[in-house]
DNA sequence: TCAACGGGTAGTAAATATACTACATCAACT
DNA sequence: AGTTGATGTAGTATATTTACTACCCGTTGA
């Protein structure tokens, strides 16, 4: 028997997407959880073949909680879905040890055909994520998002996409405004970002705020 | 017979959606639209019981296409959905005439009851969002988005939402840059904003970005 | 042990953004 | 016709941010 995990904080969409697989898999059993805590712990406890899980959950991002897994079991496929069709998480996501990528506005066949995919432990992502890839990464190549951050810049990445300036987090913080600007610009070097624009999308995408 | 149409851009929510109404209401006939231009063309060629809308989908801003269906038929009921807990937007929906508004996180009892309520002619808001709109109505009566922003003011907006710096804007609009300035202090006035953070979040949330 | 590196901290100078203020149009009232 | 209010436009002076550069310290790896 196919066992299935579908991990999204909005109950809609794991109605929706119980709904689709079901069609395509009749005999599937199928869970849902509603956080990646929930996610964790049943994969911990039960055997899967494969997890459908959102890339914003409240708590732990998406992301993080993938590579948990990955050090629970490294050979479970997970199928990450996201609302953002931005090719530069997909990136991301795949680094971090993902079967595929899909956006939540897909068809509904292409996830099935996703979910047939990556239970043959192949990777599953569409033609026009996979153009784009090589394109990133080339000029891109092998960057890392905020895990790899310090405290310091983390904390600074969260204040500044919560729309504070340079100069309120200097003071909030006890640091020189020149101090947080270089960690500012450290970090937008490191997640190869414009500007504060682009990290408040990141830290939406993340539920960072 | 009941007839309920479900507008919103993402295929599983769709599907979701169905699946709930069905369960609160088996005989109804529900038709699925994708996006804003489908919905107001399904509604002004057919009769329909009650709406349920995404407020964010590609396109014309689901707050734009509201008013048009108040346009078209005042009486119709329409459910606004949105991913955001945010009451900020609740107001701004009600305001537009909305039946109802719920966040996407809700539990299925939550939509059918709405639903029914609505259907009834009347409102339906949760406690939670009741509570939170009466201070909010205190201290910002009856604000406006960004509907009644002038031309100028809105492609200025989703530039700066956008990430673009306000010299970038001066210079592809051929103005000075402290008329594009002042262009900004006046959106952020009217959307009742205290930065660049608050538009972005706006124009994801619109989907005007 | 020494060099290199990542990370925390800041200063200076230059670039940018902002607050105010002003003024001209135009449409809408009265 | 005159007043008001919204909109488009911009200047001046001030405040903030940024780009560079630099330095210290602790860890790591040769």
């Amino acid at each position: 028997m196919i066992r299935m995990l579908i991990a999204d904080d909005h109950s809609v969409v794991r109605k929706g997407l119980r709904q689709i697989l079901l069609e395509g898999f009749p005999t599937a059993h199928i869970d849902e959880v509603p956080d990646a805590e929930e996610m964790i712990k049943k994969i911990m406890q039960e055997e899967w073949n494969v997890v459908i899980s959102d890339l914003s959950m409240p708590g732990r991002s998406g992301l993080e909680a993938l590579s948990q897994i990955k050090q629970i079991n490294a050979k479970l496929p997970v199928l990450i879905l996201s609302i953002h069709p931005e090719e530069q998480y997909a990136l991301r996501v795949l680094k971090a040890g993902a079967a595929g990528y899909l956006s939540k506005d897909m068809a509904p066949d292409e996830l099935v055909n996703a979910v047939h995919r990556v239970m043959l432990g192949k990777k599953y992502i569409t033609a026009s994520i996979a153009e784009k890839l090589a394109a990133v990464l080339d000029r891109d190549n092998g960057r890392s998002p905020h895990e790899n951050l310090s405290d310091r810049e983390f904390s600074v990445l969260k204040m500044l996409a919560a729309g504070k300036s340079v100069s309120d987090i200097a003071e909030s913080l006890f640091l020189s405004v020149t101090t947080v600007s270089t960690y500012r610009s450290r970090i937008l070097v490191k997640m190869n970002m414009k500007n504060n624009a682009d990290l408040t999308l990141y830290a939406v995408e993340n539920k960072l705020i």
